[in-house]
DNA sequence: CCTCCATCTGACACCGGTGTCATAATGTCA
DNA sequence: TGACATTATGACACCGGTGTCAGATGGAGG
């Protein structure tokens, strides 16, 4: 026999009311310890309206400064949450970004480029900074995206973290911008494609390695890495790389090129073959340190020294780059910054705000390598 | 002069009825980019009702075969997805689980643990495997913790990973426990905690070491890391070192221990001391492989040969221990099991299964240090 | 032809908040 | 004292799904 449906705060789940309005179960009141409260329970031991509540608990100026404070209290005592669900369907967003990072298709399960590692954690670390949640998913690239984050409603917006394949990417790309998701893409700007994205600055990078070894007059260099356009970075630190030797006369010849995608296994079998085919060289640039400690395992392994016989450059500053015998020097990205800039950018994006692709400095780490 | 009142699925977002029933906007129909698709949209188009639209998308056995093909047929055309806020708040779950990263308060921001790195890798995919999304989250453990992601039904149960300060995470959990929040801890297993647990057998990987150590015929040994209970896993490595160091007649003795936190510096600088006392040691654990790390340069400083002078061995097994020179023997942690244990076990408790504590067995990774 | 049951569908309450609107209470000023 | 602004609150619709219940339909069996 009971009531609840005149007055809305007798839905209460704690107290019952009979129809004359009296408690009848107030007696065998006990906060179950999974009932989690809800604003109506606290409406009604604050004794005000569930719209009150909601208004108190959020500050409201409406709300009078003695019945605010009743709220809170009561809120508190409950141990109350605010359902971010209910919430989020009320004011369709939800105050999260999800992240999807995609793999190289290496096939090993275990292992994880720590670069991208390294970035998940500036990543989190900014998203918190702002409030905001981090959903986090990896991806295949070969696989069906699970890039629905923002269409069910569960995130606000989509980071794209990896070394896409350019050719998978592009058309999954063009679907969310016509979906007008929100996203950004860690990467390469890319001519024609109209994301927003954040990057290092990866011809600059390139620049910066060509110059390093220009100065140490090294003569015969080599690339390792993607010198395609299937991968704008690597693609881009490249043109970086072969656009400073040309300019000081140093050319690259196809043969002076190796594909390698960023794993220390790629980087040890284009080594090999380099050496296998007699190329030459007395100085190496590697698109990712990863490819690079591959290439000092090879050359080591070749009796080549270190950087006598060749020097080597990576890029991207991994910390296994430091503890590597030589150590490695390296074009360093800034892993702290560009997840803020990731996260603002995004976060500028679905305020509406104007935003445009931001390009970070890198930063020539000299180690023993080069 | 819109009436969207007394059938519900005239609240379709895309259409208007005039009170007879006529459709007045229909020549106006545009489906905005922004405006995603509901159930109710696919209902009018697939001409039935919203209630069948949300039978037929989850393929529940009571509709007509024909009536799900046409429901599913229209909400691919429109893109739909079921939005999770609306169907989390209904059912009272979230198929989110939560993952709390606590970091070691070294104050240095960018770089997080290597291990914990793998371990969320790992996480990830497991949560994948089983249909959940993840939320992560870097928690600092003198901070107020974040842990209200079940209260506010953000997430179905929590995952809690790091070197916790025991007595601040103590009673933390104890709270935890107190509202019946379902997590399972990474670490070890405590006595009188009641928190459901999965670790490595850390006690077996600390008497790994020692029988390794003892092969070797090393006679002075010293253990770098946590000897006291403040860290559990640290202590059980130790436990387990000393132990079957005693078991075979070579005791470790207080100044043969020397305390460090997980990282490169702190095993660096507890290493330093050791010589600068005057420590005689020809075997050193350490209890993780950052500290280990730090270790080796220390000693390589001192001039002492790893591992001729000294043999070390770490613990974690992170990628940098193959890279350091010499390369590390350590006891790896198996991260792909320990993340589907994590994540497993915390499904068998949501769903209110018996769980109990897991072990993980630990493996000796034989390189050049020892 | 009527009963009974299986099959399929629609109406509706509900999850727990948020935002709008109406209104009661109080204060201000002519 | 009446007109009006201000402050504080409650009622209620709404977000977009899910689950229950009632009812429509059609075929089998007596």
């Amino acid at each position: 026999m009971l009531s609840g449906q005149q007055h809305t705060y007798w839905t209460c789940k704690f107290y019952s009311f009979a129809d004359n309005n009296q408690v009848i179960t107030q007696n065998k009141y006990t906060m179950k310890p999974k009932g989690k409260a809800t604003s109506f329970d606290i409406a009604h031991f604050a004794g005000v309206s569930q719209s009150t509540v909601s208004r108190a608990l959020r500050n409201s100026p409406l709300v009078n400064e003695e019945t605010r404070r009743r709220v809170w209290e009561v809120a508190k005592q409950l141990n109350y949450k605010v359902d971010k669900n209910a919430s989020n369907l009320r004011t369709q967003q939800s105050s999260t970004l999800a992240l999807l990072l995609f793999e190289d298709p290496t096939g090993d399960e275990s292992q994880i480029n720590p670069f991208f590692l390294n970035m998940l954690g500036s990543i989190t670390r900014a998203c918190a900074k702002q409030g905001y949640d981090l959903l986090v998913s990896f991806q295949s690239t070969s696989q069906d995206w699970r890039a629905d984050y923002e269409d069910s409603h569960r995130a606000d917006g989509i980071i794209l973290l990896g070394y896409g394949d350019y050719m998978d990417y592009q058309s999954r790309l063009q679907q969310l911008l016509a979906q007008d998701t929100k996203f950004v893409c860690w990467g390469a700007t890319v001519d024609g494609r109209e994301d927003l994205t954040v990057s290092c600055d990866n011809y600059g990078g390139g620049k910066l390695a060509a110059e390093h070894l220009l100065q140490q007059n090294r003569s015969q260099y080599v690339f390792i890495g993607d010198a395609s356009d299937h991968s704008p970075e690597f693609f881009a630190r490249f043109k970086g790389f072969r656009d400073t030797l040309t300019a000081h006369g140093c050319g690259l010849s196809e043969r002076q090129i190796a594909n390698a995608i960023s794993t220390e296994e790629s980087g040890y079998h284009a080594t090999r073959s380099l050496l296998a085919n007699n190329i030459q060289f007395d100085a190496l640039f590697a698109a990712s340190d990863l490819i690079a400690i591959g290439a000092l395992k090879a050359l080591k392994e070749a009796g080549k020294e270190v950087p006598g016989d060749v020097a080597v450059i990576g890029f991207d500053n991994i910390a296994a780059a430091s503890f590597i015998s030589p150590a490695l020097t390296t074009v360093q990205q800034n892993t702290t910054l560009a997840g803020q800039m990731l996260v603002n950018n995004l976060l500028s994006l679905i305020r509406g705000e104007a935003v445009t692709d931001t390009l970070l400095p890198p930063k020539l780490i000299m180690r023993r390598s080069a």
